[in-house]
DNA sequence: ATTAGCAGTCACAGGCGGAGAGTGCTAAAA
DNA sequence: TTTTAGCACTCTCCGCCTGTGACTGCTAAT
């Protein structure tokens, strides 16, 4: 997808687009002739953003104004700018260090989302580590009284969950713990339709026990991203482009609702490297003039996540591109300690 | 604290908070007299009107503008209206009804938190129940690989945390068992200073994990609320008051920071019933516009909550303070079954 | 104590005009 | 053919003004 244009021209196409990045407002041939060595005059500018204009690289807001990107020109800008920019080693550290002395995994990725979204100032967004299929790792029944039990089942490392079970006969506690004891014998390692499958004469108690820990399994299979932070929402909404109060509330809507998440990630899941969906080439109305920075991260078929940073189309693609790369990198390394990869 | 206002003049006042609530317009000497049966002329009103505004009660925006409440003029108005009314009972069944049919003990908050912003169009308050001092229930080792284990932990009934342990040796699951299995039968029940009181002559593996046990319950201990949500921001930032960027940002950025929570949670903790805090009341700049209706809930000493609505000081109060007391006892009653009571 | 009547105040919206920013075009230069 | 200087033209933005309408506060009568 090289574009035919000639090199001022791309260079004047990428000038505007990072000069209106940098400052909401839109670029006029004179700004571009101050701060930038072109060698050539303000009105070959003019004449050069005259082409990229009926190209429908850029377009005016009106007759006399400056030029302000389209779609088009602000793909091409992130075609050309360099995928592999690095963050400075200072802040890897600082990354690095505050996740890995977080005690408990579900943290990694909430602190990981709400330091993303400082870092690039729009709304972060960091999905768990799913597996392709579960398997049980280990259950845990503890009496609270008398009827009520709390089931604790761990699935597949690092997603924990628990549920109440009230019987119709008082059990004891060391009743729970032979049941715990047999059914870990007999399903450790398993899906929940192996579990399903295997009959092995269940008492009534095992048989409740057992159901529920497959509902819990099937409930996690059939999730796509069973818990997805959105941080940063504030930061996103101090841009200039949501001065206006109904787009912040819709914004505000979109972030609650994030029913075009699903699409948007199952859409990413197919490819490998960090994809970048700008603006109208989302086909999502209500994303229109919002882009997306997704990547993934995780081990393939074992716990697969995805991150990301949301924000207006005009938001600054190198920085959200190098700061998402190496947030996955991160985050992989994390999620592959705890299933003792690598 | 009964004011000594003439009868005409209460009516009038509590005519005029009514009135803005519904409106958020300056309320009118006119309006009055047209929407509501005085039986005086719109002269009089305004006469009234004037000692009321002397008094401080209510205040005009401009000259020649309608009134609208002060802090004192609402205090008035909530002081004045029927603490008990009820919500509708079809209301009552549907709220009962969507958290009686959850799983997850910790979804139960959540749920709650995004039903009474529905409910009252604010944002709603909800902290998780939290125990004078915990003790353990019920811990668990499970082997991950080689030298990694999660530890779980069961705090009072209903706290779970995981977290990593990484040992210097590698280790079997039947090591494991056969520690949790010795923690188990001495630590159950106890508390966290408890706990570390005790002295059984540990192996190293067996010291780690009581540890790590005792950090985790003393962090829980010193919490003052460790979980709160605050739900439904979108649809208090919807109302008119909200009409400037700066204020919409402002309030974004307090229900993030949070740390005006903590005062106004300790403060609650002392009273039973319903608590309205109005707007400078708080004596927290940042909070001076808005408004909160507290309650708590739970079982004393045990598990208690606090839960609540905050909003505009234009919030309508009738409507708060009867969802609010609905979702209290709710919440009271779901808790006390968790804890075999009742 | 209440009321009618009326003058006085103030916010608000609409219209006007000048300044400034920036372009597009034209004709000349390279 | 490409680039440039020069200039007319367009359109936004901002401040200013003014008329209108909404309410009040006061006064004098009831």
């Amino acid at each position: 997808m090289v574009s035919d244009l000639t090199s001022r021209r791309r260079a004047i196409l990428n000038i505007i687009v990072a000069e209106y990045i940098a400052t909401a407002m839109p670029v006029a041939s004179e700004t571009i002739l101050r701060n930038y060595q072109l060698g050539v005059s303000s009105a070959t500018i003019r004449n050069d953003m005259a082409y990229l204009e009926q190209e429908g690289f850029i377009a005016k807001p009106h007759t006399s104004a400056g030029s302000i990107p389209l779609v088009k020109g602000y793909r091409h800008y992130v075609e050309s700018i360099a995928k592999d920019t690095e963050l400075p080693l200072e802040e890897q550290h600082r990354i690095r260090d505050s996740l890995r002395n977080l005690e408990e995994t579900e943290q990694w990725f909430k602190v990981a989302a709400a330091m993303m979204a400082r870092l690039v100032g729009n709304v972060a967004l960091v999905t768990f580590p799913k597996a392709r299929r579960y398997h049980l790792k280990h259950l845990e029944l503890v009496l609270l009284h008398e009827f009520l039990v709390l089931l604790i089942v761990v699935i597949s490392e690092t997603v924990l969950r628990q549920q109440f079970l009230t019987f119709s006969e008082p059990v004891t506690q060391e009743q729970l713990t032979s049941i715990s004891n047999k059914l870990n014998t007999h399903y450790a390692g398993l899906t929940s339709s192996q579990i399903l499958a295997k009959k092995l004469l269940p008492t009534a108690e095992e048989k409740r026990v057992t159901e529920a820990v497959a509902d819990m399994m099937v409930a996690e299979d059939e999730l796509d991203y069973h818990a997805t932070y959105l941080e940063g929402l504030r930061l996103m909404l101090g841009q200039p482009e949501f001065i206006r109060k109904d787009r912040m509330l819709r914004i505000m809507e979109l972030m609650e609702a994030r029913d075009w998440l699903k699409p948007m990630l199952r859409q990413q899941a197919e490819t490998e490297q960090v994809q970048i969906v700008i603006g109208e080439e989302s086909h999502d109305e209500s994303l229109k003039d919002l882009s997306l920075v997704l990547s993934r991260y995780g081990i393939p078929q074992k716990a697969r996540g995805a991150i990301g940073v949301i924000g207006p189309t005009r938001m600054d693609y190198r920085r959200a591109i190098s700061t998402v790369n190496y947030m996955s990198q991160v985050l992989s390394y994390l999620v592959s300690g705890v299933y003792g990869e690598d």
